[in-house]
This record gives structure tokens, C-alpha cells and sequence, in this order.
RNA sequence: GGAUGGGUGGCCGAGUGGUUUAAGGCGCACGCCUGGAAAGCGUGUGGGGUGUAACAGCCCUCGCGGGUUCGAAUCCCGCCCCAUCCGCCA
């Protein structure tokens, strides 16, 4: 969400973010709108406020006359008229207001500089790290899986549809693995506290990180109208919703572990094999605040702990700076980290690593005061897995494969695991 | 799920229709005083919007949303949250 006032002071780069994205035949059209409806707005208050003070003065002079004993009448009759007409203008400024807060709602955040222009093909590297083993001779993840037992594809789709896995076994605990390794390394070695959060969460919480109002066919929604969260970023991030941190708070990191929920619509067909893309998965995440001016620098960081899990798996990965077309609404510049996958022979997305500027504390409400005595300010936003599971483990299923369909335990994770080969 | 009691400014707390369109206190900031400090005294001290070159001014805000009224923290309705008790339950 955009501060109204970019209408009125910068509307060019408004208009300029969205050229950006691609999308300025869409949303041209209605930063238009918006601006028309915020002028329309603003008369319609000034009028309306000239009202109510009036309105305010008159009260004020009956309670005044009514004590002395005298005659207030005409006064009263007076001052009825002038709240006829202040709701009568309410009205036309509620309708303006409502539809200027649902395109504020439908406009995505605006790029960074650095951000290239372009599609999803003007991605660019901007590092790699390993060295990608060659697909030759490597199964892919479901057949080694199901060949060792630790992965059930078709017990999943029947208990609850294509989509859904069951792990078993070293599967199931490589999953327990996978968390208390992750969670331990960024709470001991990047300072992140550890937070367990509630998995489903209020209308509130899903607009105050962007998955509503836009995007709501993407999530499950359970009865009580409450949300089956996508990821941790969504109650996390949402923790201090409405509140004013203290300046010496932030940076503020925060680390959990969580299912996540995705309808996945629009996506079928893609990707469908395996534990590629599936409508539940786990993850452990990472958010941070930061204040506004360090907030580049905290996503260099924050990029820099979800691509040490991987390192310290011994997975090799690419670093994809996303074109700002490929940047996910509420993201202001994301970094994808791309673990290589020889056995299906791709580069897998594992986290996604983002700084939402003031977007998403906008629309959420966080703040942080400066310093005694001033103003609050809205904080920075940023956020990245640390990692995806399932793409996780199909790395490690291919990338430590061996000739005989066994696979080779990461050495960080044998102490979690107990045993140095899945067989 | 049922019952009862609550939700007021950073905190405590007064306030059942109009000099309370938020008293008083604490805390905090600044000033006076002091060799320095405490105490004391004085002044100031929420958030949002609009507006301005910047001030000022004005509007909104007493959990949230409606309603009654010339006027609502105060009256009415709905909802949310908290506490306690009962029931149920992992």
C-alpha cells in the first residue's frame, strides 16, 4: 500500500514503478482514477470539517444559553440542518474513500533502483555457489524416495488429493531434522529469536503482508473467516501490527518454523511430479524490521543467512536477482535462491528473499519512534525462507545420490538425523 | 458454549448527556533553584487527517462498528478482546 500523498507529491514514480513491473496498461488507468478520487476526497472534507466546526461552535453556544436560561430553539433547528448536510456530504466521502482504499489495495509496491527493468527474463545472476552436479545417471527425488520408503506421493493424494505427501520414515525425520537444524543455526549463529506462531490467521493479518484483498483465491480459507497461512511471513511479520517500537528494538529478526498452505490456482500442470510444487509444505522463515535507511543492507544480510543453511548443506545454488516484472506484489526487490537439482535437471526456487520497504508496514501499521520525542515512522519490512523443505530435500535425495540409489547424509545434518546414508 | 465483571492518553486513574470537546497523579522533556544533586516551583508532553513555504488553524480519535440527539467517553444495538467462574475438550 502507497502513502496517499504519493498521488499528490510523486505520482510519476508511481506511475514509473509501474511501467517497471509491466503493468502500467493495468494500472495507469487507475493511479488516474485514484488521483481524481483523492482530490474529490479532500474538497469533500474541507467541507465537510468547515461543517463540523460550526456544527461544534453551535453546540457549544445551546449548552451555554440552555444554562443562562435562555431560548435555544432556532439555534437547535439551526445546527440540525447544518448535520443533515454533514451526513449527506459524509456519504459522498465515504463512497470516494472506499474506492480509493481498493485501488490503494490494488496497486503492487514500486521497485528499487537496482532492480532491473524487464520479465522474468531479464533474472540475472548474480552469483553461484558449488558446483552443479551433472544430471547423468541421477534419478529424480520421487523414484529414489519411493525406492527407500521415505516418500508415500500416492497415500498422500489419497488422504487429501495430488499435492499432498506423506514422508515416512528417515523421511518423516529428515523433515524434524531439517527444522531443528535450520532454527539452530539462526538462532545461535545469526541472531534470530525463535517464535511459534498460530498457522491460521485473520483477514487482518493476510492484508497486512499483501496476500488480500488481491490474492485471496490462492489461499485455503477455513470457516470463522480465518486463513490456512502460504507462510510464516503472514503471522510474523503481522506480530507487532499496530504498534510503535522503540528505535532501539530494530533491527528486529525474527525465525519460525511453519506448515504452509497454497491452493496453488492457475499453477496445475505445472511442475506436478514429486515434491516439486505442492498445495502443503514446510518451511522455516526468516523476517526482519529494519529502520528505512538500512533496510538494503538487511536484505544483503538476511540473503546472505538463508544461503548459509544451503552452504552448510553443501548444496550448490544460484543467487537471481528478480526483473522487476518477476517481483512479487508487495516486494520492493527480491533475491530467489536457486538450489540445483541433477536429477530433475533444474534450478529449484528454495527461498525467496525480500525487502517490502514501507509496503507492508502500511498496510499493517508497524512503526518504530526515532528517538524521544519524535514522530513515529513506519519501519522496513524484509523477509526470506530459510528454507522450503521439499526442495530441500529433493536436493539432498539428488545431489548426494549414489550409484546404488542410497543417499549420502549432509554431514550438518547427521547429528539431527542419526545415521550418515539414507538406505 | 454459559454466567459475571471489565476495556479511558506511555502508565495509574476520575468521569452516567453540555465551563470534561478528557480532571488529577505518575513518568518523561525543558527551565528556574543548587557548588552539584534530590526536593520544590514553572512550562510542556498521545496518534491520525487536513492545511501551510513553515507555523497557526480546523477535523477525527475514550476496544471496534452502527444508532438516538442540536450535542455522546457517558444512552441504545451488534461485535471483538481481557479476567474470573461453570461446562466441554487435547
Amino acid at each position: 500500500m502507497h502513502d496517499l500523498k504519493l498521488l499528490r507529491d510523486n505520482v510519476a514514480a508511481l506511475r514509473e514503478g509501474m511501467r517497471r513491473r509491466q503493468i502500467l496498461d493495468v494500472a495507469g488507468p487507475l493511479i488516474d482514477r485514484a488521483e481524481g478520487l483523492d482530490r474529490e476526497r479532500r474538497s469533500l472534507l474541507a467541507r465537510i470539517e468547515e461543517r463540523k466546526a460550526a456544527r461544534n461552535a453551535a453546540s457549544q453556544e445551546v449548552a451555554r444559553r440552555k444554562k443562562a436560561k435562555e431560548d435555544a430553539e432556532a439555534l437547535i433547528a439551526e445546527t440540525r440542518a447544518l448535520g443533515d448536510e454533514i451526513a449527506a456530504l459524509e456519504r459522498e466521502y465515504d463512497h470516494a474513500m472506499s474506492e480509493l482504499e481498493r485501488l490503494q489495495y490494488e496497486l503492487p509496491n514500486i521497485p528499487l533502483p537496482d532492480v532491473p527493468d524487464g520479465g522474468e527474463e531479464a533474472n540475472t545472476v548474480v552469483r553461484t555457489w558449488g558446483e552443479p552436479r551433472p544430471s547423468d545417471g541421477v534419478r529424480p527425488h520421487w523414484e529414489v524416495g519411493a525406492k527407500l520408503g521415505i516418500l508415500d506421493l500416492e497415500r498422500g493424494a489419497k488422504i487429501s488429493g495430488s499435492g499432498f505427501v506423506v514422508l515416512r520414515g528417515l523421511g518423516a525425520r529428515l523433515t524434524r531434522a531439517l527444522m531443528s537444524f535450520m532454527l539452530d543455526l539462526h538462532t545461535r549463529e545469526h541472531g534470530y529469536e525463535e517464535v511459534w506462531v498460530p498457522f491460521l490467521v485473520n483477514r487482518r493479518s493476510m492484508t497486512g503482508t499483501g496476500q488480500l484483498p488481491k490474492f485471496e483465491e490462492d489461499a485455503y480459507a477455513a470457516t470463522d473467516d480465518l486463513f490456512l497461512i502460504p507462510t510464516a511471513e503472514v503471522p510474523v511479520t503481522n506480530l507487532y501490527r499496530d504498534e510503535v517500537l522503540d528505535a532501539s528494538a530494530l533491527p528486529k529478526a525474527m525465525t519460525a518454523y511453519s506448515p504452509c498452505f497454497r491452493r496453488e490456482a492457475g499453477a496445475h500442470g505445472k511442475d506436478t511430479r514429486g515434491l516439486i510444487r505442492v498445495h502443503e509444505f514446510d518451511k522455516v522463515e526468516l523476517v526482519r524490521y529494519s529502520v528505512p535507511e538500512e533496510s538494503p543492507a538487511q536484505l544483503e544480510l538476511l540473503t546472505g543467512h538463508a544461503e548459509a543453511v544451503l552452504q552448510r548443506l553443501g548444496l550448490p545454488y544460484r543467487v537471481v536477482l528478480l526483473a522487476a516484472g518477476d517481483t512479487g506484489f508487495s516486494s520492493a526487490k527480491t533475491y530467489d535462491l536457486e538450489v540445483w537439482a541433477p536429477g530433475v535437471g533444474k534450478w529449484l526456487e528454495v527461498s525467496s528473499c525480500s525487502t517490502f520497504t514501507d509496503f507492508q508496514a502500511r498496510r499493517a501499521n508497524i512503526r518504530y519512534r526515532p528517538g524521544p520525542g519524535e514522530k513515529p515512522r513506519f519501519v522496513h519490512t524484509l523477509n526470506g525462507s530459510g528454507l522450503a523443505f521439499p526442495r530441500t530435500i529433493i536436493a539432498v535425495l539428488e545431489h548426494y545420490q549414489r550409484p546404488d540409489g542410497t543417499v549420502t547424509v549432509p554431514e550438518a545434518l547427521r547429528p539431527y538425523l542419526g545415521v550418515d546414508v539414507l538406505a
